[in-house]
DNA sequence: GAGAGGTTTGGAGAAACAGC
DNA sequence: GCTGTTTCTCCAAACCTCTC
Protein backbone atom coordinates (compact mmCIF):
# COMPACT_ATOMS: atom_id res chain seq x y z
CA UNK A 1 0.00 0.00 0.00
CA UNK A 2 1.94 2.42 -1.14
CA UNK A 3 1.77 6.07 -0.21
CA UNK A 4 3.24 9.76 -1.10
CA UNK A 5 6.39 9.92 1.19
CA UNK A 6 6.92 13.29 2.72
CA UNK A 7 9.69 13.38 5.55
CA UNK A 8 13.19 13.32 5.07
CA UNK A 9 13.41 10.24 7.71
CA UNK A 10 14.04 7.73 5.22
CA UNK A 11 15.54 9.44 2.60
CA UNK A 12 19.02 7.94 3.66
CA UNK A 13 18.90 3.90 2.06
CA UNK A 14 22.22 3.38 4.39
CA UNK A 15 19.62 3.52 7.24
CA UNK A 16 17.02 1.99 5.99
CA UNK A 17 19.35 -1.06 5.47
CA UNK A 18 20.61 -1.18 9.41
CA UNK A 19 17.22 -0.63 10.26
CA UNK A 20 15.60 -3.74 8.12
CA UNK A 21 18.99 -5.52 9.46
CA UNK A 22 17.93 -5.25 12.37
CA UNK A 23 14.05 -5.94 11.67
CA UNK A 24 15.15 -9.35 9.80
CA UNK A 25 17.82 -10.32 12.61
CA UNK A 26 14.28 -10.16 14.71
CA UNK A 27 11.76 -11.24 12.94
CA UNK A 28 12.95 -13.13 9.73
CA UNK A 29 10.16 -13.16 7.25
CA UNK A 30 7.67 -15.10 8.33
CA UNK A 31 6.78 -12.88 11.85
CA UNK A 32 4.82 -10.33 11.61
CA UNK A 33 6.47 -6.68 13.30
CA UNK A 34 4.66 -3.48 13.98
CA UNK A 35 6.49 0.62 13.20
CA UNK A 36 7.12 0.44 17.13
CA UNK A 37 9.12 -2.89 17.12
CA UNK A 38 11.44 -1.13 14.86
CA UNK A 39 12.09 1.79 17.46
CA UNK A 40 15.50 1.86 19.22
CA UNK A 41 14.77 -0.04 22.43
CA UNK A 42 17.72 -0.27 25.35
CA UNK A 43 16.44 -3.57 26.26
CA UNK A 44 16.69 -5.17 22.96
CA UNK A 45 19.82 -6.79 22.45
CA UNK A 46 19.04 -6.47 18.30
CA UNK A 47 18.37 -2.98 18.25
CA UNK A 48 19.72 -1.13 15.40
CA UNK A 49 22.92 0.35 17.38
CA UNK A 50 23.79 -3.59 16.61
CA UNK A 51 23.96 -3.50 13.14
CA UNK A 52 24.24 0.18 12.13
CA UNK A 53 28.31 1.62 11.14
CA UNK A 54 27.44 5.29 11.40
CA UNK A 55 27.39 5.69 14.78
CA UNK A 56 30.41 8.13 15.87
CA UNK A 57 31.76 7.44 19.45
CA UNK A 58 30.83 10.96 21.44
CA UNK A 59 31.78 11.32 24.83
CA UNK A 60 32.52 7.13 25.54
CA UNK A 61 28.97 6.53 24.07
CA UNK A 62 27.80 5.38 20.31
CA UNK A 63 25.67 7.99 18.82
CA UNK A 64 23.33 8.50 15.83
CA UNK A 65 25.34 11.49 13.97
CA UNK A 66 22.19 12.55 12.75
CA UNK A 67 20.22 13.59 15.60
CA UNK A 68 20.06 17.30 16.62
CA UNK A 69 21.26 16.34 20.68
CA UNK A 70 23.65 12.82 19.53
CA UNK A 71 23.14 12.22 23.92
CA UNK A 72 19.40 12.49 23.02
CA UNK A 73 17.44 9.57 24.12
CA UNK A 74 16.21 9.48 20.72
CA UNK A 75 18.88 7.43 20.65
CA UNK A 76 18.31 6.74 16.32
CA UNK A 77 16.98 10.02 14.11
CA UNK A 78 15.36 7.65 11.73
CA UNK A 79 13.21 5.76 14.10
CA UNK A 80 13.35 7.59 17.60
CA UNK A 81 13.33 5.40 20.38
CA UNK A 82 10.86 3.75 22.92
CA UNK A 83 11.89 6.01 25.59
CA UNK A 84 11.54 9.00 23.47
CA UNK A 85 10.36 10.30 19.90
CA UNK A 86 10.28 14.08 19.52
CA UNK A 87 8.71 13.12 16.62
CA UNK A 88 5.57 11.50 17.67
CA UNK A 89 6.32 8.32 15.22
CA UNK A 90 6.17 10.11 12.06
CA UNK A 91 9.42 9.08 12.06
CA UNK A 92 9.07 5.52 12.05
CA UNK A 93 5.86 5.88 10.18
CA UNK A 94 7.95 7.40 7.33
CA UNK A 95 10.64 4.94 7.93
CA UNK A 96 7.64 1.78 7.31
CA UNK A 97 6.15 3.62 4.46
CA UNK A 98 9.67 4.01 3.04
CA UNK A 99 10.65 0.53 3.31
CA UNK A 100 7.28 -0.72 2.13
CA UNK A 101 7.72 1.72 -1.32
CA UNK A 102 10.54 -0.14 -2.03
CA UNK A 103 8.95 -3.50 -1.11
CA UNK A 104 11.46 -4.44 0.85
CA UNK A 105 8.40 -4.61 3.59
CA UNK A 106 4.87 -6.07 2.70
CA UNK A 107 2.25 -4.56 4.72
CA UNK A 108 -0.51 -7.37 6.04
CA UNK A 109 -2.90 -5.80 8.05
CA UNK A 110 -3.55 -1.71 8.32
CA UNK A 111 -0.34 -1.97 11.15
CA UNK A 112 1.13 -4.91 10.48
CA UNK A 113 3.84 -6.21 8.21
CA UNK A 114 6.50 -8.85 7.61
CA UNK A 115 10.05 -8.42 5.57
CA UNK A 116 9.55 -9.34 2.19
CA UNK A 117 11.82 -11.67 0.20
CA UNK A 118 13.64 -8.62 -1.53
CA UNK A 119 14.38 -7.26 1.98
CA UNK A 120 16.01 -11.02 2.48
CA UNK A 121 18.06 -10.10 -0.44
CA UNK A 122 18.69 -6.56 0.53
CA UNK A 123 19.83 -7.24 3.91
CA UNK A 124 21.92 -10.64 2.98
CA UNK A 125 24.01 -8.28 0.23
CA UNK A 126 26.93 -6.16 1.55
CA UNK A 127 26.83 -2.86 1.24
CA UNK A 128 29.92 -2.23 -0.45
CA UNK A 129 28.54 -4.16 -3.11
CA UNK A 130 27.18 -3.89 -6.43
CA UNK A 131 24.36 -6.27 -5.81
CA UNK A 132 23.44 -3.98 -2.79
CA UNK A 133 22.77 -0.95 -5.46
CA UNK A 134 21.52 -3.80 -7.66
CA UNK A 135 18.29 -4.36 -5.10
CA UNK A 136 18.28 -0.72 -4.28
CA UNK A 137 17.77 0.44 -7.58
CA UNK A 138 15.25 -2.14 -8.24
CA UNK A 139 12.89 -1.01 -5.44
CA UNK A 140 13.27 2.23 -6.05
CA UNK A 141 12.36 2.06 -9.55
CA UNK A 142 9.31 0.28 -8.58
CA UNK A 143 8.29 3.07 -6.15
CA UNK A 144 5.02 4.92 -8.59
CA UNK A 145 6.30 8.42 -7.41
CA UNK A 146 9.75 8.15 -8.26
CA UNK A 147 8.54 7.25 -11.84
CA UNK A 148 6.50 10.31 -11.45
CA UNK A 149 9.39 12.42 -10.89
CA UNK A 150 11.98 10.67 -13.42
CA UNK A 151 8.96 11.26 -16.15
CA UNK A 152 8.95 15.42 -14.86
CA UNK A 153 13.02 15.18 -15.37
CA UNK A 154 12.90 13.63 -18.40
CA UNK A 155 11.17 16.74 -20.13
CA UNK A 156 14.00 18.88 -18.69
CA UNK A 157 17.88 18.82 -20.13
CA UNK A 158 20.66 16.62 -18.95
CA UNK A 159 21.54 19.10 -16.19
CA UNK A 160 18.97 20.39 -14.60
CA UNK A 161 17.54 22.20 -11.73
CA UNK A 162 14.55 20.48 -9.26
CA UNK A 163 13.63 24.17 -8.39
CA UNK A 164 10.11 24.54 -9.81
CA UNK A 165 9.53 20.91 -9.70
CA UNK A 166 6.45 20.01 -7.68
CA UNK A 167 5.38 15.99 -7.11
CA UNK A 168 1.97 16.32 -5.19
CA UNK A 169 -1.88 15.71 -4.71
CA UNK A 170 -3.51 17.53 -7.70
CA UNK A 171 -5.43 20.78 -7.03
CA UNK A 172 -8.61 21.26 -7.96
CA UNK A 173 -10.38 24.66 -7.78
CA UNK A 174 -13.59 23.00 -6.59
CA UNK A 175 -16.18 24.78 -4.38
CA UNK A 176 -19.06 23.36 -2.20
CA UNK A 177 -22.23 23.82 -0.66
CA UNK A 178 -21.60 22.95 3.23
CA UNK A 179 -23.55 22.70 6.43
CA UNK A 180 -22.40 22.81 9.46
CA UNK A 181 -23.94 20.73 12.66
CA UNK A 182 -25.30 24.15 13.58
CA UNK A 183 -27.61 24.29 10.66
CA UNK A 184 -25.34 27.11 8.94
CA UNK A 185 -24.81 27.07 5.26
CA UNK A 186 -21.59 28.20 3.65
CA UNK A 187 -19.60 27.62 -0.02
CA UNK A 188 -16.23 25.96 0.88
CA UNK A 189 -13.16 25.56 -1.36
CA UNK A 190 -12.10 21.84 -0.04
CA UNK A 191 -9.15 20.98 0.41
CA UNK A 192 -7.62 18.53 -2.76
CA UNK A 193 -4.13 19.92 -2.94
CA UNK A 194 -0.80 19.87 -0.55
CA UNK A 195 0.85 22.24 0.97
CA UNK A 196 3.90 23.30 -0.45
CA UNK A 197 6.37 22.27 2.24
CA UNK A 198 5.07 18.72 1.20
CA UNK A 199 5.95 18.84 -1.93
CA UNK A 200 9.84 20.36 -1.13
CA UNK A 201 9.85 16.78 1.39
CA UNK A 202 9.05 14.84 -1.18
CA UNK A 203 11.23 16.14 -3.28
CA UNK A 204 14.09 15.95 -0.70
CA UNK A 205 13.47 12.08 -0.47
CA UNK A 206 13.36 11.53 -3.82
CA UNK A 207 16.49 13.39 -4.72
CA UNK A 208 18.25 11.39 -1.83
CA UNK A 209 16.85 8.09 -3.61
CA UNK A 210 17.79 8.73 -7.18
CA UNK A 211 21.71 9.69 -6.46
CA UNK A 212 22.16 7.05 -4.32
CA UNK A 213 20.83 4.43 -7.06
CA UNK A 214 22.76 5.79 -9.68
CA UNK A 215 19.95 7.68 -11.74
CA UNK A 216 21.40 11.93 -11.07
CA UNK A 217 24.60 12.95 -10.01
CA UNK A 218 25.35 16.85 -7.55
CA UNK A 219 27.24 18.68 -9.86
CA UNK A 220 29.78 20.29 -7.98
CA UNK A 221 30.54 17.33 -5.89
CA UNK A 222 33.41 15.55 -6.06
CA UNK A 223 32.56 12.17 -5.45
CA UNK A 224 35.16 9.21 -4.07
CA UNK A 225 36.65 6.95 -6.81
CA UNK A 226 34.13 4.48 -7.01
CA UNK A 227 31.80 2.77 -10.03
CA UNK A 228 28.83 2.34 -7.04
CA UNK A 229 26.77 5.46 -6.79
CA UNK A 230 25.97 5.06 -3.18
CA UNK A 231 29.47 5.14 -2.31
CA UNK A 232 31.10 7.90 -4.46
CA UNK A 233 28.48 10.04 -3.16
CA UNK A 234 28.96 8.58 0.21
CA UNK A 235 29.13 11.77 1.87
CA UNK A 236 26.63 14.03 -0.30
CA UNK A 237 23.66 11.69 0.73
CA UNK A 238 24.76 11.38 4.14
CA UNK A 239 24.68 14.95 4.70
CA UNK A 240 22.20 17.03 7.26
CA UNK A 241 20.33 18.95 4.52
CA UNK A 242 19.84 18.78 0.68
CA UNK A 243 21.63 21.66 -0.49
CA UNK A 244 22.51 20.89 -3.82
CA UNK A 245 19.93 22.25 -6.62
CA UNK A 246 22.01 21.59 -9.53
CA UNK A 247 22.12 17.71 -10.93
CA UNK A 248 23.00 15.58 -13.47
CA UNK A 249 21.24 12.71 -15.43
CA UNK A 250 22.57 9.55 -16.17
CA UNK A 251 22.92 7.14 -18.94
CA UNK A 252 20.72 4.83 -17.48
CA UNK A 253 18.09 7.55 -16.13
CA UNK A 254 17.92 8.70 -19.84
CA UNK A 255 17.30 5.51 -21.19
CA UNK A 256 14.20 4.74 -18.87
CA UNK A 257 11.53 5.22 -20.52
CA UNK A 258 12.53 3.57 -23.96
CA UNK A 259 10.72 0.87 -22.84
CA UNK A 260 7.57 0.74 -21.05
CA UNK A 261 8.19 0.25 -17.35
CA UNK A 262 6.10 -2.10 -14.84
CA UNK A 263 5.49 -0.12 -11.62
CA UNK A 264 5.53 -2.59 -8.70
CA UNK A 265 4.56 -0.43 -6.36
CA UNK A 266 1.96 2.68 -7.66
CA UNK A 267 -0.22 4.52 -4.56
CA UNK A 268 -2.73 1.89 -3.64
CA UNK A 269 -6.71 3.06 -3.83
CA UNK A 270 -6.79 5.40 -0.37
CA UNK A 271 -3.64 6.68 -1.44
CA UNK A 272 -4.95 8.84 -4.12
CA UNK A 273 -6.04 11.71 -1.90
CA UNK A 274 -4.14 13.01 1.61
CA UNK A 275 -5.20 12.31 4.48
CA UNK A 276 -7.96 14.84 4.78
CA UNK A 277 -8.82 13.61 8.84
CA UNK A 278 -5.84 14.92 9.69
CA UNK A 279 -5.97 18.47 8.39
CA UNK A 280 -6.56 20.97 11.39
CA UNK A 281 -5.71 24.46 10.63
CA UNK A 282 -6.41 27.00 7.65
CA UNK A 283 -10.16 27.05 8.12
CA UNK A 284 -10.32 24.50 10.39
CA UNK A 285 -13.45 22.20 11.22
CA UNK A 286 -15.62 23.42 8.13
CA UNK A 287 -12.50 22.82 6.02
CA UNK A 288 -11.66 19.58 7.13
CA UNK A 289 -15.51 18.63 7.26
CA UNK A 290 -16.41 19.72 3.86
CA UNK A 291 -13.37 18.00 1.98
CA UNK A 292 -14.27 14.56 4.13
CA UNK A 293 -17.98 14.75 2.51
CA UNK A 294 -16.69 14.59 -0.95
CA UNK A 295 -13.41 12.53 -0.02
CA UNK A 296 -14.94 9.52 -2.06
CA UNK A 297 -15.82 11.49 -4.66
CA UNK A 298 -12.27 12.67 -5.06
CA UNK A 299 -10.42 8.99 -4.51
CA UNK A 300 -13.32 7.74 -6.95
CA UNK A 301 -12.10 9.66 -9.73
CA UNK A 302 -9.14 9.48 -9.31
CA UNK A 303 -8.82 6.00 -9.17
CA UNK A 304 -10.76 5.45 -12.34
CA UNK A 305 -8.50 7.99 -14.43
CA UNK A 306 -5.41 5.57 -13.10
CA UNK A 307 -7.83 2.49 -13.34
CA UNK A 308 -8.84 2.88 -16.73
CA UNK A 309 -4.95 4.97 -17.98
CA UNK A 310 -3.94 1.26 -17.35
CA UNK A 311 -6.19 -0.57 -18.74
CA UNK A 312 -5.44 1.08 -22.04
CA UNK A 313 -1.65 0.94 -21.65
CA UNK A 314 -1.69 -2.55 -21.17
CA UNK A 315 -3.69 -3.22 -23.94
CA UNK A 316 -1.02 -1.09 -25.71
CA UNK A 317 -3.78 1.47 -26.56
CA UNK A 318 -4.48 5.47 -25.79
CA UNK A 319 -6.99 6.57 -23.60
CA UNK A 320 -9.96 8.80 -25.18
CA UNK A 321 -9.88 11.24 -22.37
CA UNK A 322 -13.12 13.29 -23.93
CA UNK A 323 -14.68 9.64 -24.00
CA UNK A 324 -13.40 9.04 -20.60
CA UNK A 325 -14.91 12.73 -19.07
CA UNK A 326 -18.11 11.74 -21.04
CA UNK A 327 -18.71 8.41 -18.89
CA UNK A 328 -17.89 9.45 -16.22
CA UNK A 329 -20.62 12.22 -16.18
CA UNK A 330 -22.59 9.57 -16.50
CA UNK A 331 -22.17 8.98 -13.33
CA UNK A 332 -22.01 12.71 -11.54
CA UNK A 333 -23.33 12.12 -8.83
CA UNK A 334 -20.23 9.46 -7.62
CA UNK A 335 -17.56 11.78 -9.07
CA UNK A 336 -18.17 15.25 -9.02
CA UNK A 337 -19.51 17.97 -7.01
CA UNK A 338 -22.91 19.83 -7.42
CA UNK A 339 -22.01 23.26 -9.99
CA UNK A 340 -18.34 22.32 -10.67
CA UNK A 341 -17.21 21.59 -14.23
CA UNK A 342 -16.87 17.82 -14.91
CA UNK A 343 -14.46 18.35 -17.73
CA UNK A 344 -12.30 21.55 -15.70
CA UNK A 345 -11.52 19.20 -12.58
CA UNK A 346 -10.54 15.78 -14.57
CA UNK A 347 -8.13 18.24 -16.36
CA UNK A 348 -6.51 18.96 -12.91
CA UNK A 349 -6.94 15.31 -11.57
CA UNK A 350 -5.21 13.26 -14.45
CA UNK A 351 -2.09 15.20 -12.59
CA UNK A 352 -2.26 12.10 -10.29
CA UNK A 353 -1.24 9.90 -12.86
CA UNK A 354 2.97 10.93 -12.45
CA UNK A 355 2.86 9.88 -8.69
CA UNK A 356 0.49 7.42 -9.01
CA UNK A 357 3.50 5.66 -11.30
CA UNK A 358 1.44 6.46 -14.75
CA UNK A 359 2.66 9.33 -16.36
CA UNK A 360 1.76 9.31 -20.08
CA UNK A 361 2.00 12.23 -23.28
CA UNK A 362 -1.03 13.80 -24.91
CA UNK A 363 -1.35 12.92 -28.98
CA UNK A 364 -3.29 14.86 -30.86
CA UNK A 365 -4.96 16.83 -27.67
CA UNK A 366 -7.32 14.28 -26.12
CA UNK A 367 -5.21 10.64 -26.83
CA UNK A 368 -3.51 9.78 -23.63
CA UNK A 369 -0.35 7.11 -24.12
CA UNK A 370 0.76 6.19 -20.94
CA UNK A 371 4.57 5.05 -20.40
CA UNK A 372 3.84 2.17 -17.98
CA UNK A 373 1.59 0.38 -16.55
CA UNK A 374 1.02 -0.19 -12.74
CA UNK A 375 0.52 -3.14 -11.11
CA UNK A 376 -2.76 -3.51 -10.50
CA UNK A 377 -3.43 -5.33 -7.48
CA UNK A 378 -1.16 -3.03 -5.42
CA UNK A 379 -3.96 -0.55 -6.87
CA UNK A 380 -7.31 -2.01 -5.86
CA UNK A 381 -5.39 -2.96 -2.32
CA UNK A 382 -7.62 -1.19 -0.63
CA UNK A 383 -10.48 -0.69 -3.10
CA UNK A 384 -13.97 -0.79 -2.32
CA UNK A 385 -15.95 -3.08 -4.85
CA UNK A 386 -17.88 -0.63 -5.60
CA UNK A 387 -15.45 1.71 -7.01
CA UNK A 388 -13.71 -1.48 -8.98
CA UNK A 389 -16.91 -2.36 -10.37
CA UNK A 390 -17.38 1.74 -11.52
CA UNK A 391 -14.26 1.52 -13.33
CA UNK A 392 -14.87 -1.30 -15.11
CA UNK A 393 -18.20 -0.45 -16.00
CA UNK A 394 -16.53 3.38 -17.08
CA UNK A 395 -14.28 1.29 -19.94
CA UNK A 396 -17.66 -0.91 -20.82
CA UNK A 397 -19.63 2.60 -21.47
CA UNK A 398 -16.75 3.90 -23.22
CA UNK A 399 -15.92 0.93 -25.79
CA UNK A 400 -19.39 1.25 -26.45
CA UNK A 401 -19.32 5.23 -27.47
C1' DG B 1 29.86 41.80 3.75
C1' DA B 2 25.11 42.93 4.76
C1' DG B 3 20.54 42.16 4.11
C1' DA B 4 16.57 40.24 1.77
C1' DG B 5 14.33 36.40 0.47
C1' DG B 6 13.96 31.43 -0.30
C1' DT B 7 14.65 26.50 1.10
C1' DT B 8 15.07 22.69 4.14
C1' DT B 9 14.04 20.56 8.16
C1' DG B 10 12.51 19.41 13.09
C1' DG B 11 9.03 19.82 15.94
C1' DA B 12 4.26 21.13 17.89
C1' DG B 13 -0.46 20.43 17.89
C1' DA B 14 -4.61 18.28 16.39
C1' DA B 15 -8.12 14.97 14.64
C1' DA B 16 -9.38 10.51 13.52
C1' DC B 17 -8.44 5.88 13.49
C1' DA B 18 -6.70 1.12 15.08
C1' DG B 19 -6.39 -2.17 18.31
C1' DC B 20 -6.41 -3.88 22.86
C1' DG C 1 -12.93 3.57 26.66
C1' DC C 2 -8.17 4.24 26.56
C1' DT C 3 -3.68 4.46 24.51
C1' DG C 4 -0.86 4.70 20.81
C1' DT C 5 -0.49 5.59 15.77
C1' DT C 6 -0.95 8.12 11.52
C1' DT C 7 -0.52 12.16 9.00
C1' DC C 8 -1.98 16.68 8.19
C1' DT C 9 -0.80 22.04 8.64
C1' DC C 10 1.76 25.48 10.63
C1' DC C 11 5.78 27.69 12.83
C1' DA C 12 10.39 28.84 13.24
C1' DA C 13 15.43 28.01 13.24
C1' DA C 14 19.19 27.36 10.43
C1' DC C 15 21.14 27.74 6.37
C1' DC C 16 21.58 28.89 1.49
C1' DT C 17 21.55 32.07 -2.65
C1' DC C 18 21.15 36.37 -4.75
C1' DT C 19 21.70 41.29 -5.13
C1' DC C 20 23.80 45.39 -4.12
Amino acid sequence: MALLLNRKYGSRLECLYYILTSCYNKFGTSNVFSLKDLKYDDDDSKNVHQYCQQLQNILGRQCCPYLNNPLSLSKCYATQSVDSDSTKSKAVSDIGGSLEALGFITRLGKRTYKVSSEGEKWVNSSFNSSEWEEIARKGVLSYGVIIGFLNRIAELPDDFTYQGLYLSYPHTAETVLYTDPNGISSYIDISTGSQKDSNTRTMSRLIGWCVAVGLIEPKGVAGAASPLAHIKYHDFLNKEELTVRNFKKTALCKSLFNHKLKVANPLSYSRLHKNAESMRENGGEDLRNATLQNKSKILDRRYVFVYVLNHYSKNNRALDFEKLVQAMENHSEAFFTAGNDAHAIMESECEIGDIAGIPFTIENDTMFVAKTTIEESVLNEDAPSESIKLAKKIIEEMEAM
